[in-house]
DNA sequence: TTAAACTTTCAATAATATTTGAAAGTTTAG
DNA sequence: CTAAACTTTCAAATATTATTGAAAGTTTAA
């Protein structure tokens, strides 16, 4: 396979994935190509490479900004914008596990705090059954949010290392 | 907030979680419903209490027990089929983890297996850049898949008392 | 065996999400 | 200032995904 069928191949995976896990496919294709480019990339660069529109592709871009992963470059001497990815992969994960929580896992807390108090006579099995499931929700959002937590703070090595000693 | 609300509520949220994760809404909607519901429900149950169609019913409940998340249960004098979720929410979270794990992650795994041998100069900065960028997401995805067995093989209060006393 | 009760399928339809591209907006060199 | 170079916006078009509902399929009681 030569370096031209790589990336195609890994432009489309990276997308599938994506798309698999809630994020636009086309976003997750212009990381992927940010991710394997050894250089700053323009907006026609992308178009081109990914075959989309300009539109299209400034929006996704300007996304990934938002999300922390890609970064603006400017070049002296050249009025163009280009664009950069952090290309660490550790860095990236935490990252998005960053702005996952953020955007998913505390609005649902919140919505949990509320709903643990539901009124209601506790001997009904309805009642219980919702109080329950809502309450044991909470207790593994809680844990799932400090794991996410330290595991932003963690360096690689350290955590995956504490991680898997874990079993031995 | 009484009973009925806080159904409606958690349904609801529930249902735009799963959607952010690439589940359909539809499906989580069930899924949450199910979780929260005392007994197994019918079909025309999860119809009625979700305003769907019997097809969109009954393929969402196969999906989720396709998902290992749900299942059959017959009452006795009765020929309906009923549902019920797993309620333990760990078990629903190695649940899910287990199947991602398979359906998402090891085929990636696969694909950057063979992307790891592109030819090439290995001094040109493309192919540097390309093969370091999928060498480090290859790394990412093993530990991460290791991560989910460790995970899947343990208990609750195990895992999470251990991965919150690392920071201790 | 058969017909009622129930479940599943799937083509048509509807809903949602993404993409385009041209127009509007912005920046900068001269 | 102003026009060229570049970026952003957004309504309309397209593509994708989800839903419906009636027909086909299956099971079971009698």
């Amino acid at each position: 396979m030569n370096l031209v069928e790589g990336k195609e191949q890994f432009i489309q995976a990276w997308g599938t994935l994506g798309s698999k896990w809630g994020i636009n496919r086309t976003m997750a294709q212009v990381h992927a190509l940010l991710m394997i480019s050894a250089d700053p990339l323009s907006t026609e660069d992308i178009m081109q490479e990914l075959n989309i529109s300009r539109g299209n592709a400034n929006m996704n871009v300007r996304d990934l900004i938002d999300w922390g992963l890609v970064e603006k470059v400017h070049k002296s001497g050249d009025r163009k914008e280009y664009f950069w990815a952090e290309k660490d992969i550790w860095k990236v994960t935490t990252q998005v596990a960053k702005e996952r929580k953020k955007r998913e896992l505390e609005p649902v807390l919140k919505v949990l705090d509320q709903l643990s108090n539901v009124e209601g006579d506790r001997n009904d099995k309805n009642v219980k059954a919702f109080v329950e499931g809502i309450s044991g929700i909470k207790r593994m959002a809680t844990n799932a949010d400090k794991t996410l937590e330290t595991m932003i703070k963690a360096e690689e090595n350290w955590f995956f290392g504490a991680i898997l000693k874990l079993f031995k």
